[in-house]
DNA sequence: GCAAGGTC
């Protein structure tokens, strides 16, 4: 018996289809897939199997000192059991043995890992190793006729990364976290790829900080020609005979406006037209198909995820890959034949197919041998049923983007006039697409045109409408989610599968908040401490280093061992400086974290107000000087509390936004949301604080649309009884004889609801949920604890559950994927 | 419980 084993599952089922001829039989392995046809097996891993750690008694944080961890043993432990033991009894029957792994560094390592799982149970199989860039018939055929060996210098290159990788990130993140008393879920992690990419929002956020803008003026006029008016601007040459159009003193600018302003007419000294080529853009590799995403309003994140469900349903090609050069056997008239016809696709596809030219594809710089460019398979899936509408619009950016890569150039025609008004001078540049070309089957990017009309050198056109228009300079902006991830491609840093995944790491650590993202004060802290003791996990040169130790592993010039020991050597003379400032760092990251949660003065005391966090996990703002100040203000219940760069004019308190997915609202200042609490009739006295303090229960209308009834004296008194969100509320002349408060009837739809006493009500509410729990939890693998935290989300019934939009959801809560949600939601 | 890299 013969194996074959690749990287992925979808790999191993194509591979099987295409070596067996379609016909491969799938057998299922302890929930692995195997495919079987003529003495051969052919069987899929996830990845790497296998993880690098250190051994069980280093695992106590405490007991530990991080500096200990740069010379500990390293150990290799199976992470997917499952398949591993698969392995294990597949490789025993194995006669031969052919590794068919992802062609690039990190498909070697993990074809070496699977060898050395094969080798421990059979010593003496051949295995082989074959090389293809796409699992296309030819290719696959090929590398199987001429199968070589694994490139064990190559794998080592891998490994060297992850012991580097496991050593100063885990020994620097125990440090930070030790040294600021963070243990637990919200220890300070730094690493090779993430902190450097920290450190470009940090730097950024720096410059915007320091930013002192300067004023400028810009000048404008309509000129006419043949009664249809155009746009100019006011320019001058400045000292390199340049054209400027800033003017950066005023008492100049109010001189050419004057100037301008009394001209009736300008005479036309130049007139220059040129033709331009606009390329179409080139095929899809990971980045620039979450550029794209990011354009049509997907984050990095959900883009990726709707791009892995197309691939794994057959639609589009693997969608982690840095290639941006289609294969030679990709054929362009067949890929398009595929889609004549379709209602949507459809068109463009015959367009194309009915060009004159030869079909030619655009290429981009990268060739490499991981995965062809990212592009639809021609099958394709229909709209609604197969698709949802955020996967048809990425689906269909994919297919467009195909299209755009075999279509013609667009030509513009641009037009430059300039004319002078008593000495001041004046320029209009006009665009006209001439030929749309490439947009007309790609209509992602602007084509907006501008209008300037052919005029004649010498000619006199009328000036009017002049503008003189006050402006200042701008601080850089905010890196975008997708421009940081092509920022990161260009630094080196991360692969085209984990740069995604870094952003969402740096949101869940707490180092940044918000689209676009902005650093936290933890983040400052921690690039600041890493900038002074440990600049080389800050910095982006440890990557291009590393990269450079890795090629010369792989060539034969150096060893896993050099390597890694001199790395060692120098993570133990960053801790020398360290160890002598613990207390220093330490300080600088509690403040930070403590800034990250402050609002602004206590009313009562001064000090400061802190979003905090109850012992059931409600977020409220409480005041730093607890317990001599014990001010409290209430937070809503649904989602977790961002705090805003913006502040109330009125207590100088910053706003807040409650994210919740898609039911994020902004709260505003809680002191104002607070004092406006909307405080309907008075139903009667408050039955915990009534006697001793003269509490009145109250309707209440909150900020987040909630209504509840309330004590009067809240926040001192936090007695509440929920009502329902709809309906108007009557108040009846009726009164409960045991509580005595009338009693309430809703009024939404046809029937009114006589809700009756709301202290009764909310009994009959309690006896009913503990006889039933929530009806969510009726959901395999939901218990109460998940209960609580979709009740954050505003999940809080099944009905609620099925409608939620699994992303938004795994968003704003923590510890809930996206995958979860959507098995519960099949499931109900 | 630490990283980054695969994959789902």
């Amino acid at each position: 018996m013969e194996l074959i084993i690749t990287e992925k599952d979808n790999a191993a089922r194509r591979i099987a289809d295409i070596l067996s001829g379609e016909s491969a039989t799938a057998t299922r392995e302890n929930g692995v897939n195997v495919y079987e046809w003529g003495g051969k097996r052919c069987v899929g891993l996830s990845g790497h199997v296998v993880g690098v750690d250190f051994p069980s008694e280093y695992a106590d944080w405490r007991d530990v000192e991080p500096v200990e961890l740069v010379d500990a043993s390293i150990e290799k432990t199976p992470t997917k059991e499952n398949i591993v033991a698969t392995l294990r009894i597949l490789s025993r029957q194995a006669e031969r043995v052919t590794i068919a792994t992802d062609y690039d560094r990190e498909g070697e390592l993990i074809g070496k890992e699977a060898y050395e799982i094969v080798r421990d149970v059979n010593e003496d199989v051949p295995i082989d190793r074959v090389r293809f860039s796409s699992i296309t018939k030819n290719e696959v055929q090929r590398a199987f006729d001429e199968p070589d060996e694994i490139d064990f210098d190559l794998a080592a290159a891998g490994e060297a990364r992850q012991i580097i990788d496991l050593v100063w990130g885990a020994a620097l993140t125990r440090f930070l976290s030790l040294s600021a008393g963070q243990l637990g879920n919200d220890f300070i992690s730094v690493g090779r790829v993430q902190s450097p990419t920290l450190k470009l929002i940090v730097d950024r956020e720096r410059e915007i900080q320091a930013f002192d803008p300067d004023d400028y003026w810009e000048l404008f006029a309509d000129l006419t020609k043949d009664d249809e008016p155009f746009e100019a601007q006011y320019f001058y040459l400045d000292e390199d005979d340049n054209e400027a159009e800033r003017v950066w003193d005023e008492a100049a600018a109010t001189e050419a406006y004057e100037t301008l302003a009394s001209a009736s007419r300008a005479t036309v000294t130049e007139v220059k037209g040129r033709t331009r080529t606009d390329s179409p853009p080139t095929p899809f590799n990971t980045t620039q198909f979450i550029r794209a995403a990011g354009a049509i309003g997907f984050s990095a994140k959900r883009a990726m995820s709707i791009a892995e469900d197309l691939y794994t349903d057959g639609f589009i090609t693997y969608p982690r890959t840095d290639n941006t050069v289609y294969p030679d056997d990709l054929e362009p008239e067949d890929l398009l034949d595929s889609f004549v016809g379709h209602p949507e696709l459809g068109e463009s596809a015959q367009s194309l197919l009915e060009s004159e030219d030869d079909l030619v594809p655009t290429e981009g710089d990268e060739e490499t041998t991981d995965h062809p460019p990212i592009y639809p398979t021609g099958e394709i899936p229909t709209r609604g049923s197969d698709v949802n509408e955020d996967e048809w619009r990425v689906y269909e950016l994919v297919v467009r983007r195909y299209y755009a890569t075999v279509a013609e150039p667009a030509i513009w025609e641009h037009l430059k006039v300039v004319a002078d008004a008593n000495g001041c001078s004046l320029k209009a540049n006009g665009k006209r697409l001439v030929d749309p070309g490439y947009h007309e089957v790609y209509p992602y990017f602007s084509t907006s045109e501008n209008y300037v009309p052919a005029v004649d050198e010498g000619e006199k056109l009328a000036v009017s409408d002049v503008e003189l228009e006050a402006k200042q300079t701008q601080p850089p902006r905010r890196y975008g989610q997708s421009r940081l991830i092509e920022t990161m491609e260009d630094l080196g840093i991360g692969t085209k599968s984990t740069r995604h995944n870094t952003l969402e790491k740096l949101y869940d650590r707490g180092y940044i908040e918000n689209d676009p993202p902005r650093p936290t004060q933890l983040a400052m802290a921690v690039v600041d401490a890493a900038e002074q003791y440990a600049d080389q996990v800050v910095s982006e040169e440890m990557t291009a280093q590393l990269e450079a130790d890795m090629d010369a592993i792989a060539t034969g010039e150096a060893t896993l061992e050099d390597v890694t020991d001199e790395s060692r050597e120098m993570l133990e003379a960053v801790f020398e400086q360290l160890e002598a400032s613990r207390e220093e760092i330490g300080d600088h990251l509690r403040k930070s974290l403590k800034a990250d949660k402050q609002l602004g003065p206590c009313p009562e005391c001064g000090e400061s107000l802190l979003v905090r966090r109850s012992r059931y996990g409600s977020y409220f703002v409480g005041c730093d000087g607890y317990p001599d100040c014990e001010f409290t203000l209430q937070l809503p219940s649904t989602g977790k509390p961002l705090i805003l760069e913006e502040t109330c004019d009125e207590h100088d308190l910053h706003e807040v936004k409650m994210l919740a997915g898609r039911q994020t609202f902004v709260h505003g200042c809680p002191l104002c949301r607070a004092e406006e609490a909307g405080e309907g009739p008075i139903l009667g006295t408050c039955p915990e604080c009534g006697d001793d303090e003269g509490g009145e229960l109250a309707i209440k209308t909150l900020q987040s649309g909630s209504r509840l009834v309330g004590c009067t004296r809240y926040p001192d008194c936090e007695y509440s009884l929920p009502l329902p969100r709809r309906g108007e509320i009557e108040v009846t002349d009726e009164t409960c004889d045991e509580h005595d408060l009338p009693e309430l009837v809703i009024h939404n739809g046809d029937e009114p609801w006589e809700l009756g006493c709301p202290i009764c009500n909310y009994r009959e509410f309690q006896a009913r949920e503990a006889e039933s729990g929530s009806d969510l939890e009726a959901i395999d693998g939901i218990g109460a604890k998940t209960v609580e935290k979709l009740a954050a989300a505003g999940i809080e019934s099944i009905d609620d559950l099925t409608e939620a939009d699994p992303e938004s959801v795994a968003d704003s809560v923590d510890g809930i994927s996206a995958d979860r949600i959507r098995t519960w939601q099949t499931a109900t």
